[in-house]
RNA sequence: CGGGGUGUCGUAUAGUGGCAGUACGCUUGCUUUGGGAGCAUGUAGCCCAGGUUCGAUUCCUGGCACCCCGACCA
């Protein structure tokens, strides 16, 4: 993509209020808009980020048996008022049609439709087991939206449900889901400092388990055993107050921020709605279900809060929104254009700074901003060698290659 | 929802009871290109509603919005 024709422009002043570091990166590179609390508009190059996670997510998904749908985000009253959380769930938006004054939920997750979709299509131990998800956006009516986009009152989320036979079917993907989750944050580039956490489980499962990132933006307090590499979320810290692995009372006091979080439903939401399915015998038993929840939106800015410096972000390879940044300075352009296509041709997904009206230090500077993993100069300085100067993001060392060798270079 | 802070061109800011200024951006022209270039040129703004006043962007009241802390977070 050519930078002269993309859609947003940088800006060296962060907004004046905004104080948490995905807030202000994503806003000055363009990568989103706030558009009001809570809020935020997915610019063009944040959405290449964005597809990139929903790629890895999707992957791993299918790989456990996930099959993808799409539910809708305008939900029936009836709907949560049988689960009883019409009323109970403090930030569900609720609203009245104006016209046929019928009440609607926006859907803050999505038990409520899935279940009642389960039961056209379970009947029988046959149709069991079963996995659905989506990426789809959630709407929550939050009291206080903060930190970026860490947490806003629209998101998307992936949101897996999983249907079956007995608990202990449940227990086995449970674990499957887990190790599933595991691989997601690690292909994300967080996987060092994310953490399985124990977590308050409600009133139907001893435990949920949290997958939480160590950064200071985050607005939860877990306790780690760096050895396990697991953690207890504060909130359970009373009943738990020792490493659930190896039972060690030396444990690390952290802020982190929940990524993802997995849950054994059990039947509190196939009994609702009765969702039941017949055994051998033909005696009606209710499906067991697991949830599990990955929220795309704060997944992308923490990678942001884990991975930037004073000058701007640096994205793991994995999730960033170009593998390499083509610069022309001194009026290059011609040599570099030439580069660009044969780039583009090996299938190498670069953004290519050809801006004429630009300094060099502009283009530098925006360059560190973006944060894409490979930076590549061409000046009169590098093609009198005809090389070009490769350097990481992140890294301090620029070394100069010739033109030719640049793929192999970048693939090494 | 409780507490605190802040609202001035697109962005960041200065300032004032009486013509609202600067920088960045953007326009146009010329010159520039290794760490956010120079000169010239044009462009655009006082959150909203009441009140006080001859006169309010400024003072007062109310509202709204945003940020931070707390509470809340299936």
């Amino acid at each position: 993509m050519k930078q002269s024709t993309i859609f947003t422009k940088t800006t060296k002043t962060a907004p004046r209020e905004e104080e948490s570091q995905n807030a202000i990166l994503l806003t000055r590179s363009g990568f989103v808009h706030k558009e009001m609390a809570g809020v935020y508009t997915i610019l063009p190059l944040g959405l290449r980020v964005f597809k990139k996670i929903e790629a890895i997510i999707r992957q791993e998904m299918n790989a456990i048996g996930g099959q993808e749908l799409l539910m809708p985000s305008l939900h029936p009253k009836e709907n949560w008022e049988k689960t009883g959380r019409w009323e109970g769930l403090d930030n569900l938006f609720r609203f009245t049609s104006f016209y046929t004054k019928q009440d609607y939920a926006l859907g803050a997750t999505h038990e409520e439709i899935v279940v009642p979709l389960a039961k056209n299509h379970i009947a029988s131990y046959r149709d069991l087991p079963q996995y659905v998800y989506q990426i789809q956006n959630k709407f929550r009516d939050e009291k206080r939206a903060k930190s970026g986009i860490l947490r806003g009152r629209e998101f998307f989320m992936k949101d897996l449900y999983s249907f079956h036979k007995d608990e202990q079917d449940l227990d086995a993907y449970y674990e499957k889901a887990k190790d599933s989750y595991k691989k997601i944050f690690e292909k994300a580039g967080i996987g060092g400092s994310t953490y399985l956490t124990f977590a308050s489980g409600g009133t139907f499962a001893k435990y949920s388990h949290e997958f939480q990132t160590l950064c200071e933006a985050g607005e939860d307090i877990i306790y780690l055993c760096e050895k396990c590499r697991v953690a207890v979320n504060e909130e359970i810290i009373k009943d738990q107050s020792s490493c659930p692995e190896c039972g060690s009372k030396d444990l690390e006091k952290k802020k982190a921020v929940e990524v993802g979080n997995i849950f054994k439903l059990k039947t509190k939401y196939s009994e609702p709605f009765n969702l039941t399915y017949k055994d051998e015998a033909g005696e009606n038993h209710l499906v067991q279900m697991g949830c599990y929840g990955i929220g795309l939106n704060r997944l992308m800015g923490t990678i942001v809060e884990v991975f930037h410096d004073d000058k701007g972000m640096i994205w793991p390879e994995s999730v960033a929104p170009f593998k390499l940044h083509l610069l022309s300075l001194e009026g290059t352009s011609e040599e570099a254009d030439k580069l660009y296509e044969e780039l583009s041709q090996k299938g190498i997904e670069a953004l290519y700074d050809d801006r004429e009206n630009q300094s060099a230090g502009e283009k530098l500077a925006d360059a560190d901003l973006i944060g894409i993993p490979w930076r590549v100069v061409v000046s009169k300085k590098t093609l009198e060698q005809q090389s070009a100067e490769i350097k990481r993001r992140g890294e301090k060392e620029t070394k100069l290659v010739k033109i030719a060798d640049l793929s192999t270079s970048i693939h090494a």
